[in-house]
DNA sequence: CTCTTGTTTGACAAAATTGTTAAACAAAAG
DNA sequence: CTTTTGTTTAACAATTTTGTCAAACAAGAG
């Protein structure tokens, strides 16, 4: 009964994490996982039961420890534009690590349950509009639908992360120059969201 | 020798480009694509051999087709800033037809040649940072890095789209809710980008 | 040391997906 | 009408991927 805990079941957890959410290779195969990870396939049935079942736990898993990270930004008790800039930081630097992870969530809207999971966060993000409505009354940030606001600020942030493969190529870049190039945009986005 | 031409080759081939880039079904089985398509399940080997094949296809002509519509627009002969707002109307309406053709690229330039057929791009996209450039000297927009303003441009285009699933249950909108909104966008993000 | 039990492994079975082939079918040519 | 040839179909085979099971293994309990 008493677990003798060889890491083994995390092992398998965070090596399909890394492969799914930081390589891309969503449809890594038990044994691609399993090799990843140096350990035997079957172990992958013994710990999950099903393929499905351990994708499902690192889905969630993923999902819910991005949108603690994120709300515990959102309820700090700063103003909004310090709130604005610390959020820009910790997203870049959460989604540089797994940047298909958001990818990921949005190809798998079609089939899966992923939408009543996401319906629990509408209030959330009703409140947050309104939050911001408040701030462009104060004058803080530009008047415009709220909706538009959040949706540039989150393009901005996760747009060019989601396609850095393909920005590093376009622009003739290794890692280093990208990463630097993303250092710089944190100012950016910044000044383009305040102006 | 002479073809009869039933239209089944074309109808498979738009049947997948329908299933990959507007459904997001980016891994449908062969028996999804005919079936989705009406045909038998042996006429995608009849046709192209195989299903790779047939991916690869689909894959390059989107590609192409994308590609030439974006030259088209940057190449005509008129002012920068003209040519950036025809560049948002047609993407935007391009893009909203198959909003995981740009994810499917990136999802798939790990394993694949995609980078070599990526490559022919450098210089096309060189061009036209020497061209934004100039336009930055004129004080026709803001002075940055001008990756940095291509990389705006299609963040607040393309992600928006890209995640229009996500948008929908978050802000709790229907269909022509959404596409509105998008309306809406295109002058937003030519204000944004032209302060 | 022996027993218990969680862990690991290899062999096997099942399922899903893809690819092949021969025959049936249908439209155009003669 | 008959032939030709491109098209379509169903049955079969091959491959890939997943899931199951019994036995081997190893660490802690007694």
């Amino acid at each position: 009964m008493t677990t003798r805990d060889t890491g083994t079941e995390q092992l398998i957890k965070d090596t399909a994490k890394h492969l799914f959410f930081a390589e891309g290779k969503i449809h890594a195969t038990t044994q691609e996982i399993a090799d990843a990870a140096g350990v035997n396939r079957t172990l992958v049935n013994y710990y999950f039961k099903s393929r499905d079942i351990l994708f499902d736990q690192v889905f969630n898993e993923a999902q819910e420890s991005l949108v603690t990270t994120l709300d515990e930004v959102m309820d700090a008790p700063v103003p909004f534009k310090q709130k604005i800039e610390h959020l820009i930081t910790v997203f870049l630097k959460e989604f540089g690590q797994f940047p298909y992870r958001e990818v990921f969530i949005i190809t798998q809207m079609n089939n899966n349950n992923v939408i009543n999971a996401k319906k629990a966060r509408v209030k959330r993000v009703e409140a947050l509009l309104t939050e911001i409505s408040i701030e462009m009354d104060k004058g803080t940030i530009k008047t415009m639908d709220p909706r538009h606001f959040l949706m540039n600020l989150f393009s901005l942030m996760a747009y060019p992360l989601v396609t850095s493969p393909l920005q590093k190529i376009l622009f003739n870049m290794d890692d280093d120059g990208y990463a630097q190039l993303m250092e710089q945009r944190k100012q950016l986005i910044f000044e383009t969201i305040f102006p």
